[in-house]
DNA sequence: GTCGGACTTTGAAATGTTTCAGAGAACGTG
DNA sequence: CACGTTCTCTGAAACATTTCAAAGTCCGAC
């Protein structure tokens, strides 16, 4: 009857001797069908191994099970953990996560998100490489859900879950100078980067606001937020004159520190008593650094989740509102910027 | 017409005065419609803000055009880069990447292998939990090409993509006794698991081979591969007596090491002249360590792509052989093993 | 007995594509 | 002007599900 084709519901009504709504109701609302015939068709599908076949169902049911996240730049671990707390989100709502990177390639993101649009995705999640860009518009008019991560639109035309950043940039610079520094470098970029520009904004705030002079707050831009780009700042830090060279650093992400990190020890600084260094993230490598690294951490995971919830929201709730959730970071203090303590 | 509806293929036919297979030829095959009404379907279709539905065209059409990654850990970068060259992999043949994350539970993996199941994926890839389990025959009973990276299956019944593990602990080792060590750990578990058992058996039978003896290769287990059992591992080395004490250790896998160097530096020791580490991976984070990480690098990205093109053959070529890849990894020597070096 | 209601099951329609045999049109050739 | 070719286009069938109105069955109450 079925040479090498998977079986279909078809197959399973025949077996089971029952009609095809049957088998569908066996599947969908097993409440509806008695316990004989249930028993019947179940032990058929097991017997002929019947999967739903889900583009079939998704096609006349019109709805689809599976989110999508896509990423800005799979190689930062901060990333994974928001897909992480996504995932189990999805989990929850019983549905898939289809998770794709961006690689912080616009052309790239658009791509992906044709795809998923295909794809009939129910709700799109995504850390965009240009926030502002006309094709995440494109989508809120097609009346997909969606919902910005880590980022905040312009507008209030959708969803989106990021964490205060001028308060991160804050709490930041202000326990460098609890430390007693007295002069900091603000390590990051581009400033295009608006999360960037308000790290930097909410370090300068109170900086200003403990009465200190902006010139000891030096701003070391940086092209990009890698390893490697902050080993380079760590190169061009050492080489300021000693005179207004920082005894602190505050690295706008965990990336930039470790890098900073490695170029000041290998240069036989010790961390953190001739550089003290603040990163931003506290990723898991931030704890396993060799001087573990005080960081601002962002719930990373919490970040994920509220957004797949909002996703959720606007997918099933008619009269959902938009609304723009701001977490609140907090400092972890480690050795990098406190001398002879062990936490971790 | 279509009343908020997102628009059909039938709609852009009547919007272009076509019928409905001349809409599909102008997609699927372009060159058979003329110039002339293949401008006024693709006008019709911008027009309408058309997008294609994937679930019906893979469901007439009976070909997915997504493949999909079951990652074991989602922690550890190693499998992202994997990750990453599948889907480079994925793109050159036009098709999407579903990941999924098992995070090393065997239920977890199950809901996804069936999840991907039904979606009818062309082709699965996955590091499994365990490579024997049985839901793995089963796709493969099923006909579901599927490819098992980074770990193999005791038998040929399908494709696996792997690194010499054996070797990769040969020249571990014999790299650090190149360095004058007389006594070394190899640090990894649980040993159930094929690979840290393979890493084991090429070390000892180096060690050896180089005429030591057996008692002077330490195996000190661990509960997983994680920073936290690397930083025990090295509390227990710290442990004990001197005269037994390792001056070298060997880590299954980046991420112990990690772990064990951040406890060495900071119990107080020198990396490497009190202990000099090797890893295993070479995970981007090995090279930005505060003390750049000797490693044996496996090529991730290698390891991806070419178990996507595995899986493209067998879903692609009837005449398709199983095969079982294994490439070579390579010692990548740094300041962890080699003082005064500043490979990075 | 018959009626009404509760509980099950059925069969056909609908979803949005792709495919393919064949219908039409246009045109040069004999 | 009939014919064969070549180039375009059409219309219906098929894919595997879900849904829902309607048909059946059973059972206790009157």
């Amino acid at each position: 009857m079925l040479n090498g084709r998977t079986p279909s519901v078809k197959d399973v009504a025949a077996s089971a001797g029952v009609s095809l709504g049957t088998v569908s109701n066996v599947m969908n609302r097993p409440e509806v069908v008695s316990a004989r015939t249930r028993e019947r068709v179940e032990r058929a599908m097991t017997e002929l191994g019947f999967v739903r076949n889900e583009s079939a169902r998704q096609l006349r049911a019109g709805t689809s099970r599976t989110l999508a996240y896509v990423m800005l730049d799979g190689t930062n671990p901060f990333f994974h953990d928001v897909a992480q707390g996504i995932e189990l989100a999805a989990e929850d709502a019983d549905l898939s996560l289809f998770i794709c990177n961006s690689n912080s390639r616009a052309s790239r993101e658009e791509v992906h998100l044709d795809r998923l649009l295909q794809q009939r995705v129910q709700g799109i999640l995504i850390t965009p490489v240009d926030p502002a860009a006309p094709h995440l518009d494109e989508l809120s008019r097609r009346g997909v859900p969606l919902v910005v991560v880590d980022r905040v639109r312009g507008v209030d035309n959708c969803c989106s879950v990021a964490v205060d950043d001028v308060l991160g940039g804050r709490i930041a610079v202000e326990h460098l100078a609890e430390q007693g520094h007295e002069r900091v470098a603000f390590i990051g970029g581009p400033d295009s980067l608006g999360q960037v520009g308000e790290r930097l904004q909410g370090a300068r705030e109170i900086w200003s606001s403990l009465g200190r002079s902006p010139d000891d707050l030096i701003y070391l831009p940086t092209d990009a937020m890698t390893v490697a780009d902050g080993r380079s700042a760590g190169e061009r830090l050492a080489g300021l004159p000693a005179r207004r060279r920082p005894t602190a650093a505050f690295c706008a992400n965990d990336l930039l520190a470790l890098g900073l990190l490695q170029q000041s020890i290998g240069a036989g600084l010790r961390v953190p008593d001739d550089l003290a260094i603040v990163g931003f993230d506290d990723i898991e490598f931030a704890a396993a650094a060799a001087v573990p690294l005080t960081s601002v951490r962002q719930p990373r995971q919490e970040l994920g989740r509220a957004a797949a919830q909002l996703v959720l929201d606007e997918a099933t709730n008619p009269d959902h509102k938009h609304s723009q959730l701001q977490f609140t970071p907090e400092l972890v203090a480690r050795a990098s910027t406190v001398s002879r303590t062990r936490t971790v």
